[in-house]
DNA sequence: TATGAATGAGTCTTCATTCAT
DNA sequence: GATGAATGAAGACTCATTCAT
């Protein structure tokens, strides 16, 4: 506890979530091990079970890392937001861009495989359920915001709703081996009629 | 089928299969291991490698099981279909129905855990893949096979993209908490312009 | 015991020797398993039990198999002998040509490996102990006859030695990586002074 | 070198590595298991992959071992060299003491059985090329140097062309189950010719 | 404050052999 | 006569965690 109070304590924190985190999206859970994240860190073996009571704990600390990181990231792009054409299509668009980007180098597929493992695995490691909680939560908002300030009208349950059919197309398309975007894209153009409410300017539903 | 007809030998190869079904979707996949599966078919450890040739193909078959006992209920859902009301909303009562209902005894927020558990293993696991869209496919003609019998429109993409939209609800209540088939309905419910055209006697879109 | 009476016995024991055989020289003793000889022959794994009393037994007679096909090699090689010049060096020659002579397609350093494991192998493994050393005599004798057939004198005794030190300079060459004929050939130039007596026609020594 | 002065790991180390050699010694490469180096050297299994990264690290550092010791036991051999007759008979009793001398306690044929072994293992297992290599450079540099100090004459290749023929020769002792040293001698009195230069006086090859 | 050392429990897998049919 | 089925024992190796320093 008192460990991570010293500037290097907090540095190496730091480099073993952050390893920890790479290594949980290159290969999932079971990828997050003692003795990987020590090495990917470049720190001793011992320094993972004297900065994190135990691995769960220091997963659950990569999880939230990855969380602030992808939403982080999120904000960003709903703040660079360049104008957009208006209509049902650009909303659709505009959602996908926000909510299927990928937020770095790393591969979208594996970000986003990563994702949606951190998503379910809550269920199992209850532990994580308030830290992803609150991501999904900041997740919604930001979405919120970027309708907001596009001008469009914000129904913050149907905007939720959006983003799960989102979420349930993109995991499809990871299943069947599709794009993901792709698939994300079309999923909103068939929801056409409910994106319109989104995009009239005197709100009508 | 019955016990006697099959040979000794399938009704082992059976039993490893149906315990590491019980197992996966009790613990995930990390719970399925040789020992753990041979204990709970009540078999000796051995066993599990003669069957298998490898672990990986003993959660192969496992998947590729729940993936058939899941078709086959929903099957026979659709098949027990009782007469229903019209209207868009009982058209969401009915994907819900038959989407987000329980297989059996088991807890119904275990289950859907490990289907989508199983969804995203794909992406790590490409063995599952084919598995998993087959899966996914009967579940999809299913669905469609209901909404027929049930005197609906049938427009196999929008029944996809529906499905999506479920899908993402009831892994976003696993994280929250949230009743799934609750939070299925909300999202069925906010999408009700969308499921209009399906109800309507004269197709029309 | 009577299952190697039957025609068919016969052929599946035969069958048997000559996979682990194979596996033998390929792979060194501990390559040759039932299943793996099984595999090879493209018989049964029970057959390997079923033939054989053990796996010992079984590598026993792939020894024995090794050994009479390697002088059945030898001999017809000492049959096939063309015209040689005299000489020590031809003498030299002679001897390196028939003892480190690959024995068919085979590659030769793996053959000369599996030649001298086998010979070591007999102090861990006495059963091997008459097989090899009827081998040996063998090998003796056919290099004693070449040396007879081509009009030179033999002392058999000498023949031993000289077979030994073609024997350890080949060792010594597979160890360091060299061509064995090469280093067994440097090796007999080197003693030349013992090879004289045996070339020359009135016996002086 | 004393217990007291190196750390413990280093004698933990050691003690595996010297068990590693023992059953190596005793059994053959196939006797060096995890489990029985773990056992003879009184410590926990998990230790032996703690010490070497794998069995055949272990393996290869207890080739090794032997390897110097064997080399160190044949230059205090050399050291210890007492005035010895002239004539290439006493030179063939000199290469046979050095070359066939067993190193302490443990049987001779049982330590020449494993040299052999080594030697020839070297085929199968290349990490351990250069190892045994470096002690076969040694060991005949050792014999020269103590030809040298007897006042002999040294042609190094002759001593190594000498040092194969004493090898096949102990490696035929032991597959004919005859005195290795025996058959060495008798190896190297069918030499004599070759013996002589090394022997006299005046340099004449 | 850190960490090297250590290990018991458990991982997947192979295999020689037995046995019922 | 022949073999599919079966398994206890052992194989190499991993890992979370503890502890002495």
């Amino acid at each position: 506890m008192t460990a991570a109070a010293t500037p290097k304590g907090e540095r190496r924190r730091y480099a073993l979530v952050s390893a920890a985190a790479e290594l949980l999206e290159e290969g999932g859970f079971e990828a997050v091990r003692h003795r990987a994240v020590a090495r990917r860190a470049g720190l001793p073996l011992a320094s993972t079970t004297y900065y994190f009571s135990s691995l769960d704990d220091l997963i659950a600390k990569a999880v939230e890392h990855i969380g602030m990181i992808e939403v982080a990231q999120l904000r960003s792009r709903v703040t660079a937001l360049s104008r957009r054409r208006r209509g049902p299509e650009a909303t659709a668009e505009l959602l996908v861009d926000l909510l299927v980007g990928d937020i770095d180098g790393v591969g979208l597929a594996e970000q986003l495989t990563s994702r949606y493992e951190r998503h379910i695995a809550c269920t199992r490691l209850p532990a994580l359920r308030d830290t992803m909680r609150r991501s999904l939560r900041q997740r919604a908002e930001a979405v919120a915001d970027a309708l907001e300030r596009s001008g469009r009208n914000v129904h913050i349950e149907l905007v939720c709703t959006l983003i799960c059919a989102v979420d349930g197309s993109v995991v499809s398309a990871l299943v069947e081996g599709r794009d993901p975007r792709a698939a994300a894209l079309t999923t909103m153009v068939d929801l056409v009629e409910v994106l319109a409410p989104i995009d009239e300017r005197p709100v009508r539903i």
